[in-house]
DNA sequence: CGTGTTATTGATAGATCTCAAAGATGGTGG
DNA sequence: CCACCATCTTTGAGATCTATCAATAACACG
């Protein structure tokens, strides 16, 4: 697995796109590596934002828990993608903590060495930018779709935003490639696991989605997106 | 009015602190000068995103809207802070509208320009990788609130935020020193303005808050700050 | 086969939204 | 200076969505 982590792979990640091949080298040398374990935390919510990283391989979730001890998922992270983004914007603290959901790989950079190398290759701290700029948007996203959504569009959107990141093709449609419960879907949508169970199950019903434990494959994603869109019909 | 529009004042913003005087020239000398009308637009949501804004003095606010025509404030600009940072993150649309609430003044640059400054002076980068990631942290916590608080709560934060932004000292508290109406105060909490102005009539019975037509008083923030924190008692 | 986790399901209660209407408020123009 | 108008706000009653509470069921694993 660690054989993986060279120029081409590093060039593949948005944030460091754009880099010559000695900018690479130069990133690279400063890289740490490290594996997680399926269950393990990469950083824990409040702890000091020593460092940022670039997921190998493997997937995370990275989730906020709340003063009475409720979860809200912040995001899923999927190979390529960066997380611990605070410590590369300046932030203190990590906000989440970050979880294995598989067995993964990541690299990362303290950060000193973070702000070293955005100095040196300031490429690098714009495609920082871009990529924090697109993390903020699709924040946005979800407080609009919380602040004006009814539950079972919500956790469409979350589905069909899921099957994009992390989708496998697969003989009954689009499955989603990571174990994922009801309670996950829960956490990312702003409800409770029960909602989640009954919407599924109605859908499994209709035809749109096929579910199973900790899975879920999208058989029908136009449904889905007709149900995510819907103003304000019945169903079942 | 534009006679503030100087070095100091440049220097006093997020995204150039940190500049020597020669460079705060040089941003100063790209800027255009532009000046909005209470009710004016700055740009739209959908518009290409073609320069991002520093507002000098007045108030803004930027709103998305849903396809069945609801709104949801994103966030009201204050003096100094910066707007459409999409432009700056390398975004191609404004995902959201932005309309003066009070006659306002402000100074900007294309997005091109602003790619050329970031060059010449990585640290303007650096400044606005700290700015994008502080609303993204922002962005999490709404997000966080909104899933897991109940509508009561979410005001009581709303209005403390609002209180931290842009709060003025008055006898009898701490006044929102912008006009904002209940209408406002829902979509910036995901409820109806129906739900706002029940609640705000008690807490202005309980001496908790003072409102009146687009204003409001915090006239006890210790209270404010209990209801929002509060885990799950009932009230009046 | 236990055993712990995850998922399903039914009944009920409550928080909010919706619908509807009436009351304030402040600005404007005659 | 006053009447009028557009906005903004308040309030009530009823409808609904969704959370909660409480079990049971299905599943995976050692």
């Amino acid at each position: 697995m660690e054989s993986k982590i060279d120029r081409s792979l590093l060039g593949a990640v948005d944030m460091f796109r754009g880099l010559d091949e000695s900018a690479l080298d130069d990133v690279l040398r400063a890289a740490h590596r490290r594996r997680i374990r399926r269950g393990e935390t990469v950083f824990r919510q409040g702890d000091p934002a020593q460092a940022f990283f670039v997921l190998v391989d493997g997937r995370l979730k990275v989730a906020q828990t709340t003063a009475e001890g409720q979860q809200v998922v912040v995001r899923f992270i999927g190979p390529r993608e960066m997380f611990g983004c605070v410590a590369v914007a300046g932030g203190t603290s990590y906000p989440g903590t970050a979880t294995a959901i598989s067995d993964s790989f990541a690299i990362g950079w303290s950060q000193a060495t973070t702000q070293n190398l955005m100095r040196r290759h300031p490429q690098i701290a714009l495609n920082a930018l871009g990529t924090v700029g697109s993390r903020l948007q699709e924040a946005h996203s979800r407080v609009r779709e919380l602040s004006t959504e009814r539950v079972e569009q919500r956790i469409a959107h979350a589905l069909l935003r899921l099957a994009e990141q992390a989708g496998k093709r697969v003989a009954a449609g689009v499955e989603i490639e990571f174990p994922l419960s009801r309670q996950d879907v829960a956490e990312v949508t702003g409800t409770t696991l029960h909602t989640v169970s009954r919407t599924l199950r109605h859908w499994q019903q209709d035809g749109v989605v096929a579910v199973g434990r900790q899975r879920v494959t999208i058989r029908d994603p136009d449904a889905l997106l007709r149900i995510a869109e819907e103003p304000a019909e019945a169903a079942s």
